[in-house]
DNA sequence: GTCTATAGATTGATAGAC
DNA sequence: GTCTATCAATCTATAGAC
């Protein structure tokens, strides 16, 4: 088995287990097992279970936070350039849309949303620190642009309306593809399109609140 | 020390150590450590670790839940006499209002509300698992309700702007009283009030957008 | 780099004295 | 009801052969 190969499997195995069952409730022993890796692999190539769950992070945030950066840049610029101000549902979508498509962007990364949504709402945990420290720089720049398209707005009222807004995100994560005791009648979409679009409806509506 | 007492004081414990640090990642000892009680007396009170995470929403979420129902048909009531429709603010109302205002309710339930939150986005998990078994009833009364206050309103659509509304909510639970990494200049209020209000204003405009 | 074997600690749960 | 003592399983991490 090549070098790069066995390191693949165990972050690939990593990420489904750490999704669906939690950090905590997962064991070395379920990801090399699931990984059809030696148990000593995982701290010969990452060192501890907390840096593998860094790794994994690592793997996807790094393009997934360049695609959502570039887009960023690129609504806060075009504004510039025109003189206007940048629109509110452009910069939410610039995050928002990569955030939710990346299941499908063909790598593999259906897992790797689900542990996003959940790193989320880790009050304390290892996780929640771990993500944080990906996302923070990116969070502090969605922040600054969209005070930029909103400058009537106090900075802390559009500080908790873009947590509304991440929480609802992350929620939606969570949700889509599962069907947790639905109401009668109701048949949920689940396509992400379709997900995006009344996502950024519901923020945007929200948000642009005088 | 009295029957009921410690099968409180092992209640509260839990509480406290599953909101901070998750139920996965809390042990039977340090509950019974912090509770100052013998370890054998979880599984003589509760018989396993799993049945207390039962009885911890339980003990909560039998009184908070009846709350927010009594909040709820009231409002169904109010409009059925008066021959007009629910508000879609009276009935959001009717569910966030007391779900916020819980911790302040003077029993000592600042942590179970972060338990609220944590739970909401473990995607298969015991905890998650043991808390839709309490809250699916409510939730199904909540969109009901919101059907008939926006008739006009596909019960798909509806049914995903409650879950962005819910995951507002959850976030919100979760950052209040926390201070992650701020943003330049803001010292974002939180006093339950304020932020009621704020979090009102936020999905009540998105449930409503046409 | 990969393996076996195992150390060393911690876990949930229980048996049995009081 | 509460305690001590402990079992059996599981865990992360590592040492050392190949």
């Amino acid at each position: 088995m090549s070098l790069s190969d066995t390191k693949e499997r165990i972050l690939d195995s990593s990420e489904y287990l750490f999704a669906r069952k939690g950090f905590h409730n997962t064991s070395l022993r379920a990801i090399t097992d699931r990984a059809g890796v030696n148990l000593a692999a995982v701290n010969y190539h990452f060192g501890s279970k907390e840096a593998l769950l860094d790794a994994v992070f690592q793997r996807r945030l790094v393009p997934l936070n360049k695609v959502r950066r570039d887009n960023l840049e690129i609504v806060r610029e075009t504004a510039r350039q025109e003189g206007s101000l940048p629109g509110v549902e452009e910069s939410l979508r610039a995050f928002i849309e990569p955030t939710l498509a990346f299941p499908k962007s063909g790598t593999g990364a259906e897992d790797f949303i689900t542990l996003v949504g959940r790193a989320m709402s880790d009050p304390n945990d290892t996780v929640r620190d771990v993500f944080i420290r990906h996302i923070a720089p990116l969070f502090h720049l969605l922040f600054d642009i969209l005070r930029e398209a909103l400058p009537e707005l106090s900075p802390d009222i559009l500080f908790w309306r873009l947590q509304f807004a991440i929480g609802a995100m992350g929620h939606a994560i969570c949700m889509a593809g599962k069907s947790y005791s639905l109401p009668d009648g109701v048949t949920p979409v689940n396509d992400v399109e379709s997900l995006t679009a009344m996502l950024l409806d519901f923020v945007t509506t929200g948000m642009e609140r005088p």
